[in-house]
DNA sequence: CATAATCTGGAACGAGCATTTCAGTTATCG
DNA sequence: CGATAACTGAAATGCTCGTTCCAGATTATG
């Protein structure tokens, strides 16, 4: 019972899970264990053992990624101009996730529980602001929320995969958030 | 010089044809080779060399189906209600694309001129109706076109990923075109 | 109908990748 | 310091796929 983790151990861990943080950002870029490893100066075996494998690698990756926007999510969840904290939150999501634009490809089609939760929480904030919104009389009520939620995700991602700069980006929420107000 | 193609060539050339575009249809369904020569009836090997390769034969199948939703956006860009025409487009669109929600995956990434030109004319027709939403006051104009038909084709295919159906499809479209409107 | 060119199927090949293995190294503990 | 258990790196493994090969079948031609 005595066998914690060696020092060694938990150094490498980090430097494969930086190594694999710093390629999400990096478009265009095969993501391979190989590269992974090559990055953060280790051998390949040692950075699939450092977290049981692939998959859970770029889902710790992701989601470490993914943490701080969630938090900023939750703080503007509580914000009295639920539009306006709407709208600032995609706009910094969806900037997230031009800058990372690999990371949502990579994790498609696999086991990746903590970035699945962590995307639940986003959109509980964003049901939140939704439904500030509503009852502030600033957003639709004709709709049901579920979609409304799908379609602000979608849009989010969409961005990020037509390769958008922060003037795209404000394109995008315009015509968003005027979709989502009460049709008069 | 007096060398056309055989017939029974040209008979398995459809076949594959065939057995790609009905599998596009079908979603977690793997598309290799193999998988599309079974269906097809007909060696790997066979598929392969049909159509110089297996994106050409993607290439080729998508753009039979692309084709005829080109020539529909072809003659509602010609209506004199370009609104209408335009969210009755879409909603074609968006229901092709969830039917097909393979066939925009399985292009990724991958030499497909027939197809890419076919997009650019989903494109232009777009532009056509958007064009004349704007002359008849119905359509915003205070932001850049060429972002506006992004966010629209980027709509399309984020219904197609999220797996919808007719009423999904009808919540997207009213969010969209709402935010298309004139901004009062 | 015979000959030659073309085509076919499916086995063999090769490239790309995640994972496993294992001989050697390194940290930990008495 | 020495023994032991853990860890490492890189080669080997195994798997998925697209493509190529080729002996045999099929079609066109005169």
């Amino acid at each position: 019972m005595s066998t914690p983790s060696r020092a060694d151990a938990v150094r490498n861990r980090q430097l494969a899970l930086d190594a694999a943080t710093a390629l999400l950002a990096e478009p265009d870029t095969a993501l391979t264990v190989e590269v992974i490893a090559r990055k953060a100066g280790l051998g390949a075996g040692t950075v699939v053992r450092a977290f049981g494998g692939k998959d859970a690698l770029l889902d710790a990756a992701v989601a470490g990624l993914l943490r701080p926007v969630v938090a900023r999510g939750r703080e503007l969840a509580a914000s009295n101009e639920p539009v306006r904290a709407l709208r600032t939150f995609l706009g910094e999501l969806m900037a997230f996730q031009a800058a990372h634009h690999a990371a949502g490809d990579n994790l498609r089609g696999l086991a990746a529980p903590e970035t699945t939760a962590l995307r639940a929480e986003l959109v509980t904030a964003v049901e939140i602001m939704i439904d500030a919104g509503r009852r502030a009389g600033q957003v639709r009520g004709d709709l049901p929320i579920d979609v409304l939620t799908t379609i602000i995700g979608e849009s989010a991602y969409a961005v990020a995969r037509s390769g958008s700069g922060p003037e795209r980006i404000d394109v995008f929420l315009t015509v968003l958030l005027d979709g989502l107000r009460p049709s008069t």
